[in-house]
DNA sequence: GGGGCACGTTGACCTGGATCAAAGGCCCCA
DNA sequence: TGGGGCCTTTGATCCAGGTCAACGTGCCCC
């Protein structure tokens, strides 16, 4: 039966591949600090994978919730709905990052995730995790930390949004990406906006229209490059200055 | 030695207070969902108390984490600072509720807790919480509950900050506090402000003129009345259509 | 019980970013 | 290869909320 054969090889490349243990994102991701051993039992409960096309929803608030998301590929938003219609961007995630905490509390997603680009993510069934990492105390503590650096990055954004005139919250959101892609290894410097001029104004509370004109005076003032989506950044220093100097 | 017996009385008689077992916050707090046999485990963890000057800091900004924090009595507010000295309020917390989750990821607090009025508060070592949420199932879900909510509480802070006009943020901010006291058994419609009108400025992204002006419009309106500090809610349906309709 | 000080209110004016409008540029698909 | 739709840029104008200033008010401490 040679197809059968063949269908069990594909498949069980495709579980390997997907594996934590073969995973270039450990590191970043919630193997974080494992041990082979440990990071084995991660596999098992991680076997689960899937493709989310550019535009598609990974889950949409308001949807029952049984499991959490590691991105393995790709670029998402999230964003919350207002009954009257308002919407807000609450955060564009990576490659190695999770999705999907917020819909622990309720049992129920509190917002949409949507792919900006085609994207892979690992599912994570949250029953397991939990059952997981009251056996292996390195995943539990590092689970917590994955969720408490989701409040304290959501406290950034507060702060950002509070305190910020419209240049400097554009710097910070330059700075965060740049630092973010080196985590990566990929250029700290030039780099793809996923999203358009309108989800980068919705995520900093600003109109498109203002995220338009704050790039092309970044342009002016010879900090950045821009070109449609393509960013290279020239002047870190400046760019932080910007951020934290403009103060009254 | 009529002098050591009453003192170890008192004692006792302290920790017989503090227990979670004794504690009318139960269903607010930490021991939510879990039977006698497991309160009694909390109990023991959280054997130690604080009391909390008003004014004073429970913790600070880059301060070593080993514990969270439950508020036993009283009212905190956290506030996280820049570096060019510009400060936002993150929050406001009551009786039942978490402080330090933002201290998890570092072990590092990244905020300020400070009492807005003399407070108590039970200290919960946060080693000793995750062993015990290793053991006791309904704990540690509860526990990754209440951080996801606060995960949620923060994307409702960045909407409001992000999407609403000053009236809509200020009539939210009414609208929280009552809820909140309402669980608590107060009064819905009727409380004093803990917090200056420049603190609620902070955390809504305003500035303190506009905050008093606001209250002044909605006393107008007859939607309030203020006086100081003291809130009566006087049209909570008028409060929640001036939060969500005013939309464009 | 009175003086000082922090907090709150209100008015007048200013400005950063929103809004409205119009004109490219890019990409996808036929 | 051309057309249509979406995204982006840029200009002109407007306004909500910031800023500056002055005056009230209540409370705490001496």
């Amino acid at each position: 039966m040679p197809l059968k054969r063949a269908n069990a090889q594909e498949i069980s490349l495709a579980v390997i591949k997907t594996a934590c243990s073969n995973c270039n994102l450990q590191e970043l991701c919630l193997p974080l600090g494992l041990n082979e051993n440990e990071i084995a039992k991660l596999d098992e409960m991680v076997s689960n994978r899937r493709k989310i096309k550019r535009g598609d929803h990974l889950y949409r608030a308001g949807e029952g919730f049984d499991a959490i998301y590691a991105i393995r590929a790709g670029f998402f938003k999230t964003d919350v709905l207002l009954e009257d219609g308002r919407d807000q961007v609450t955060g564009f995630q990576m490659a190695g990052e999770l999705l999907g905490l917020d819909g622990i509390s309720n049992e129920i997603h509190s917002c949409n995730a949507v792919a900006l680009e085609d994207s892979e993510v690992c599912v994570i069934p949250f029953a397991r995790l939990e059952g997981l990492s009251r056996e292996i105390v390195t995943l539990q503590h590092h689970f917590h930390k994955v969720m408490s650096r989701e409040i304290v990055r959501d406290h950034g954004v507060m702060m950002l949004l509070g305190t910020m005139r419209a240049e400097e919250r554009l710097a910070a959101f330059l700075l965060n990406l740049s630092q973010r892609f080196t985590a990566r290894g990929y250029s700290h410097a030039e780099f793809y906006l996923r999203m358009t001029r309108e989800e980068i104004g919705s995520y900093l509370g600003l109109k498109l229209e203002t995220v338009s004109r704050a790039f092309s005076r970044f342009q002016e003032e010879g900090l950045i490059a821009v070109q449609q989506k393509h960013i290279r950044i020239l002047d870190i220093p400046g760019l932080k200055k910007l951020m934290t100097h403009q103060s009254s």
